[in-house]
RNA sequence: GCGGAUGUGGCGAAAUUGGUAGACGCGCUAGAUUUAGGAUCUAGUGCCGCAAGGCGUGGGGGUUCGAGUCCCUCCAUCCGCACCA
């Protein structure tokens, strides 16, 4: 038999693209493109795994298939370098995070190397390298200054709105911004510079802001929305308290709207398009201006039922509301205060945990302006500030939640809407009649919608609004390890770092963590913060998301120092056609991506408003940890199937090292050495064997279930692991890891291989033609693995590839005809040994320069003898079936004629074809 | 509660537009061959049944000549969001 030598070939090829630049793009082309990248990865200290490959290897396929296909492809890897685990390692040592962070990079490519990627190496870059991040803070500073005008839906010169305020005053500006007031032009160029700054920071896509924000005391930083699960942080899992602060934030709501009308001609996963739906959370309502008896001001709501005012027995307003203090009459004072301290000091988690209705009365009313009745302003957290106007008209009778703090605080419930039950719950539904409700009785409640909008317009107050969940991103970190903010402070107002000073680098400081007195580590390079003319630094850095937010635009011209990138590239490459990742960012990452591309857009750097045509999300790869039992009193190990079920709780389970364990045999000699523990006592089963027990569950190092996707490529060859990796399932699905089924790849390997050479070790390639029979499963093979990779069902593309070769092998077919084809099939899949044979069969050219072949349909139709048939008299085709099938077969079918016929109608088909029993097909 | 998905042998899974369900692999069974290896080859392997035959894609119903696939409904599991007005 001949011998596979995979690790030889695999470094012997490796070597070989690399010095050959084989996968170098063009960059620019008249070819057609294709770009294909997956979501880079954090160069965490720990190294990959093979959970991560997993979309790696399918991007990888997807290349090499479209070079093939005659594409000028575009397949990129680069390193999303700042972040908390490299800033967490640097405290603890003293090491600088760059440092770790390059050692780290330098791990993952040399394990990437292994696995026989077609990365392009020319792209290859790190968030964290200076000449990438000043090109981050190039896209701050011009968020910084433009704003966004609502008219023209588009990112504007901040100068040019200045120059408005100057003629006109603000009021006809239509912009994204919390500025309310209207300024006439002499009351701006009355204002004095800091006053004018900070008008105008409510115009700024990136603007400084005291907002409520998620304060991690724990990690010492703020955190975004999307960083905050379940009020704990995502990474860490630390309590997360909602606290006020001044800080960067990112417009991102100016974009909601087209953010959300982007997804529509996208080709993304329906999950991650519903997430992302989910969280702009765009609602249609109205809002309506409430009368305050006694005051002036009027209370502001948002409602999605302006149909049930007439239901509104009650308003609310949350604890923060500005009017609080406002509202709140002598006698209810106290009261409203210690309900205001106790609802602030909540934590996150404690709010979410209970939910039960707490509120207090602020001794004020509303007018209700169509049933005149006075209404009694509660205060109750379950109203969030950040959401529509912070207050509510509240329907008792219409909303689950009024509903319950109507019962709870004895407010009496009105019925508008006829078809519930009011005494058992509220009727939340939109179907029934109208009652109780003045002009809108007896209409249908979106009738009354309607009705009701249109009449809050004519009187003057209210109108039809939208609202949106999403909110505006903080994009302040108080840490050392990001991109250094760069803005500078002075006389109360904020200027951009030049751009000849970008990019602006990061101080070396003496510690990474914050100071004594809580400022972020930026503060400890006083040096750096304070400059000559009295201005100071700004301190904070961005978060982890702003280098990961542009990278894909990087790609195609890593190296600019002139531009982020030359927009001819950017013309000729985007969008992205392919991007494949996990969902967990499907919130984060992905709407921030959307969110700068379409800014870069509105500023003309870029001709698409989409960044990622197509996206897949990868499923994760679990790891198979292996559970063995100790004794809690013996302290003996117990092998797992000696354990009465009832005594479990007798043991302590602990993690073995999977490495150590196969199918469920402990190595206990291995396992004495690697816990250096040689007195350990194991209890063996009757066949001196120690058995553990498997549990799925998250692959990390702390479960010792980790598999190195090095050992894999040094065991099977980095062919047969990628194939394998392939072969478990839809990439799109998650799976536990297991080696249980790569003995199948590797004898299709090995019998692959032996189709060239054979026993004696002697190339036994021809140059016969091939029988129809060989070509018909040559082709057969092409049809499912061509169609298999367009629809990147990777997994049905190996068992073609399978078949293929049994079926070779069984009709000891060797012939270059059947071969080269097949070679070039495989090539994406099990790209080195496929070099190999390619350069054995004697091509002096890489098998990338190959390509694809066709499949021909002569070769897979089956005999066919054709019957002419008549349907119901009218329609005459021919009926094609198999040679071996007789007239009589054909009587059997002409029941189904009928159905046949309505199906053709307006068509005209060319044959049937039919098997025993039924129709198989039409073929149009 | 809202939104999204998924449910097929002992296991991972195929079946692209409705057309012989379970391809391919693992595992298992038997045999062959060598002989201690985590080897190779051949045959078998959805379930029930000696068989003829019957039953089978989470349950129930429907459309169709024909349903894993389409429609309705219920159930289970997973993921995301969540007092969003």
């Amino acid at each position: 038999m001949g011998t596979y030598n995979f690790q030889e070939i695999e470094k012997k090829w490796q070597k070989k693209w690399k010095e050959d630049r084989v996968f170098v793009a063009e960059k620019l082309s008249d070819k057609p493109k294709y770009y294909v990248m997956d979501m880079f990865p954090y160069p965490s200290g720990k190294g990959l795994h093979v959970g991560h490959p997993l979309g790696f290897i399918a991007t990888d396929i997807m290349a090499r298939y479209k070079r093939v296909k005659g594409y000028n492809v575009l397949y990129p890897m680069g390193f999303d370098s700042f972040g908390l685990p490299a800033e967490q390692y640097a405290i603890k040592t003293g090491i600088h995070p760059a440092i770790t962070t390059e050692k780290n990079i330098k791990h993952y490519w040399a394990q990437l190397e292994n696995v026989g990627f077609s990365y392009d190496p020319d792209s290859m870059f790190s968030t964290a390298d200076p000449e990438y991040y000043k090109w981050t803070q190039w896209i701050f500073i011009k968020m910084y200054q433009h704003w966004y005008n609502k008219t023209e839906e588009c990112a504007q010169p901040i100068e040019e709105l200045v120059k408005v305020f100057e003629k006109k005053g603000n009021a006809g500006v239509l912009a994204a911004t919390t500025q309310e007031e209207a300024f006439t032009p002499e009351e701006w160029k009355a204002m004095r510079p800091p006053e004018q700054e900070e008008i105008l920071m409510r115009y700024r896509i990136a603007y400084l802001d005291y907002a409520t924000v998620n304060w991690c005391p724990a990690l010492g930083t703020v955190l975004a929305n999307e960083e905050v699960k379940d009020g704990k942080s995502e990474r860490g899992g630390h309590p997360v308290e909602r606290k006020k602060m001044r800080q960067w934030m990112l417009r991102i709501t100016a974009y909601s709207d087209r953010l959300l009308k982007g997804l529509e001609i996208l080709d993304w996963p329906d999950s991650l398009e519903a997430m992302q739906k989910n969280w702009i959370g765009r609602s249609e309502g109205a809002s309506i201006h409430y009368e305050i008896v006694g005051h002036e001001e009027r209370l502001e709501v948002f409602t999605t039922r302006p149909d049930t005012i007439f239901g509104n027995m009650f308003m609310v307003i949350a604890p923060e509301h500005p009017l609080v203090e406002k509202l709140t009459t002598k006698e209810q004072k106290a009261e409203v205060e210690t309900y205001v301290d106790w609802a602030k000091n909540r934590s996150e988690v404690e709010r979410m945990a209970d939910t039960t209705k707490t509120g207090v009365f602020t001794g004020a009313y509303t007018l209700n302006p169509f049933t005149e009745e006075k209404l009694p302003i509660w205060i109750s957290d379950y109203v969030v500030i950040t959401y529509g106007t912070g207050a509510i008209m509240c329907v008792p009778g219409h909303d689950d939640r009024d509903y319950e703090f109507a019962n709870k605080f004895d407010i009496p419930i009105r019925e508008v809407i006829a078809g519930g039950d009011l005494s058992k719950e509220a009727y939340t539904s939109k179907e029934g009649k109208m009652v109780n409700s003045g002009f809108l009785n007896g209409l249908s409640p979106m009738e009354a919608i309607k009705a009701m909008n249109d009449e809050l317009e004519n009187r003057g107050i209210g109108k039809r609004k939208i609202t949106y969940r999403q909110r505006d991103v903080v994009w302040s970190r108080q840490r050392y390890w990001g991109e250094p903010t760069p803005i500078i402070h002075k006389d109360g107002v904020t200027e951009p770092v030049a751009w000849e000073d970008l990019p602006l680098d990061l101080p070396e400081v003496d510690q990474y963590k914050p100071s004594a007195t809580g400022e972020p580590p930026l503060s400890r390079a006083q040096d750096w913060v304070n400059l000559p003319d009295g201005g100071k630094r700004d301190m904070n850095t961005m978060p982890n998301w702003a280098g990961s937010s542009w990278y894909f635009l990087r790609y195609p011209d890593a190296h600019n120092d002139k531009a982020f990138a030359d927009p001819k590239r950017m013309d000729y490459w985007l969008p992205v056609d392919l991007y494949i990742g996990g969902t967990e960012h499907a919130v984060g990452h992905l709407m921030y991506s959307r969110f700068w591309t379409k800014f870069l857009k509105d500023l003309g750097y870029l001709s698409v408003e989409e960044p990622f045509q197509k996206l897949v999300n990868q499923g994760m790869i679990q790891g198979t940890s292996q559970m063995m039992y100790r004794h809690k009193k013996t302290n003996k190990f117990v092998s797992a199937d000696l354990i009465p079920e009832g005594e479990i709780n007798e043991y302590s389970q602990l993690h073995a090292d999977v490495n150590l364990v196969r199918a469920q045999v402990l190595d206990v000699e291995g396992f004495k050495k690697w816990t250096k523990d040689e007195s350990a006592q194991f209890v063996l089963n009757e066949d001196k064997e120690f058995r553990t027990v498997p549990r799925v569950e998250k692959m990390s190092k702390s479960y010792y279930n980790t598999v190195d996707p090095d050992d894999m490529c040094a065991q099977y060859g980095a062919d047969t692991f990628r194939i394998y990796e392939m072969f478990l399932g839809p990439i799109e699905l998650s799976k536990p890891w297991n080696t249980d089924g790569i003995n199948g790849v590797i004898s299709f390997m090995r019998r692959m291989y032996n189709l060239f050479i054979n026993d004696a070790e002697q190339f036994q390639v021809t140059d016969e033609p091939a029988t129809k029979e060989e070509l018909k499963a040559l082709h057969t093979m092409i049809k499912q693995v061509g169609e298999g990779i367009d629809r990147m069902a990777f997994n049905t593309c190996v068992p073609a590839f399978m078949v293929f070769v049994k079926e070779l092998g069984r009709m000891k077919c060797y012939k270059r005809e059947v071969l080269e084809p097949f070679l070039i099939c495989l090539s994406p899949f099990a790209p080195h040994v496929c070099e190999e044979l390619w350069e054995m069969l004697g091509h002096g050219d890489s098998i990338t320069l190959s390509s694809f072949p066709d499949w021909e349909e002569q070769y897979l139709v089956e005999d066919t003898v054709e019957y002419p048939v008549q349907i119901n008299g009218k329609v005459r085709f021919k009926l094609s079936v198999p040679a071996d099938m007789g007239r009589e077969d054909i009587g059997k079918e002409v029941l189904a004629h009928e159905t046949a016929q309505k199906w053709l109608e307006g068509k005209e088909p060319k044959k049937l074809i039919v098997v025993p029993g039924r129709i198989v097909n039409v073929v149009i």
